[in-house]
DNA sequence: ATCGGCTCGCGCAA
DNA sequence: TGCGCGAAGCCGAT
């Protein structure tokens, strides 16, 4: 079933004469609990025509990097494997996805595209929609409640977005079927040269991206992996949740935030395999994944500042300033902090764990962009520094958590706490805390055995 | 060990 | 307009 809500038609032209449809796979890189896909699987059934899925892989991704690339395309390889078993064609085109898929745009009677919350996501299919001859059609599969259903403004805190969703929610889990598609596309040619992803290191090695940052061995993408994951988090790790999920020297979450990005697992899908499930801490995690996840999603939507300094709240931007010329016992240029050359040996320790496998303790991010704030000149400074180094080295950067992530070390979605130097009464961590709550000797010995 | 206070804005109740 | 309450924490008093 697909909600109503989560259909937008983006422009107002019809439905052309054209030999396809094609839904333009960006966001949500599966064939699993995919509401675009089955929406354009039900329209292409509907106007007898067959269904084509388009990607565009382009070389210019802000900020990604070979690691990111390398993932996406181990999923990608799978969703392509998955398509072609439900007898549909996978077209992938080097090329900046925008631009290819207005240039399909000529060959469909209509075009369906997945949604995105960031600036370049929608950007992109506001070109689409604009100039495309035909109909094209949005629909929100990356969350669970659609996001203007959700609310219609930029929320101040978790709390005031979990009364509108908690609401919201039972109209918004619902099961979706998978149709069959009547019209088999695997043997159409389309006039378009395809980018073969068969050997993954192959095509990366024929793309023009940044190569700096490898491949993590830590987490292979595809959706297939993250359902191992999810299943195993759900048996081994799901009944501790709470007590363990902030452990830095402990591996208690789902780590499925890298799928998740990646649109390779769907949070809906998540959501209906825990219906099932009778656990105390499952409330604990759907926090996390509903109201914590979709709050960031409100966040990018509603503040285009969000990826700049000026996205903080006003009273943290006065009290910061207030602090500009507090003494800082330490300053660290960005060579130092990337290196992993401070004083700080938890926050060394977290810096090289993003560094080679690609993700962070969740409880680490909050101490080492607070760390930011506090060794940086300015707080500017910093906020540039943590969002570069957060979207360089994650998996599960340059996403709507992320940014958020980020702005929260700088007050966003907090309110104000005890006035100290630097800080002013934005919130302050240190190592007392950690060491208090925290076996951190394991998590040393933990990212001393990795390389 | 445990607990209240810190400090601001939202949003519901009146 | 008033007031309760948040929120992934720290600190100092008991």
């Amino acid at each position: 079933m697909i909600s109503q809500e989560r259909i937008i038609i983006l422009n107002d032209k019809t439905v052309m004469n054209n030999p396809y449809v094609v839904y333009w796979m960006q966001s949500s890189q599966r064939t699993e609990y995919n509401h675009a896909l089955e929406y354009a699987i039900l329209q292409a059934n509907k106007l007898k025509k067959p269904l084509v899925v388009y990607f565009g892989l382009t070389d210019n991704f802000p900020e990604a990097n070979e690691r990111h690339y390398y993932f996406m395309l181990e999923g990608l390889k799978e969703v392509k494997s998955e398509l072609s078993k439900r007898n549909i064609k996978m077209l992938i085109i080097r090329i900046s996805p925008e631009k290819g898929a207005l240039e399909i745009s000529s060959l469909a009677a209509l075009m369906v595209v997945d949604r995105g919350y960031l600036r370049i996501e929608r950007d992109w299919r506001k070109v689409l929609a604009e100039n495309a001859p035909c109909a094209v059609i949005q629909v929100e599969t990356n969350v669970i409640v659609p996001i203007e259903e959700a609310s219609p403004k930029e929320e101040y805190s978790a709390a005031t977005l979990r009364n509108k969703i908690s609401k919201k929610l039972q109209d918004y889990t619902l099961p979706l079927s998978e149709r069959e598609i009547n019209e088999g596309s695997l043997k159409c040619t389309l006039p378009f040269e395809e980018y073969d992803i068969e050997d993954i290191d192959k095509a990366i090695s024929q793309l023009k991206i940044n190569k700096d940052i490898k491949r993590t061995s830590y987490y292979k993408g595809g959706t297939s992996n993250a359902k191992v994951l999810l299943e195993g988090f759900i048996i081994h790790k799901l009944p501790y949740y709470n007590e363990l999920k902030n452990e830095p020297g402990e591996d208690y979450t789902s780590n499925l935030s890298p799928y998740l990005h990646f649109g390779q697992i769907s949070p809906l899908y998540i959501y209906m395999k825990l219906m099932n499930v009778h656990i105390e801490d499952k409330k604990y995690f759907l926090e996390e994944l509903i109201i914590r996840r979709e709050l960031s999603m409100n966040f990018v939507f509603y503040n285009d500042k969000y990826d700049s300094y000026e996205c903080i709240p006003a009273w943290a931007k006065v009290t910061l300033k207030k602090h500009l010329k507090d003494e800082r016992e330490f300053i660290y240029s960005l060579e130092e902090l990337e290196e992993g050359r401070t004083h700080d040996i938890y926050w060394n320790a977290a810096q090289k764990e993003m560094v080679i496998t690609g993700k962070m303790q969740g409880y680490m991010r909050m101490y080492w962009g607070k760390k930011i704030l506090e060794w940086s000149k300015t707080p500017e400074e910093a906020f540039n520094t943590a969002m570069y180094l957060n979207n360089k080295y994650l998996l599960d950067g340059r996403d709507p958590n992320g940014f958020t992530g980020v702005a929260w070390c700088f007050g966003k979605h907090d309110r104000p706490w005890r006035e100290r130097e630097i800080f002013g009464t934005v919130r302050y961590m240190n190592d007392k805390g950690l060491k208090r709550k925290f076996n951190m000797e394991r998590y040393l010995i933990k990212i001393q055995s990795i390389s």
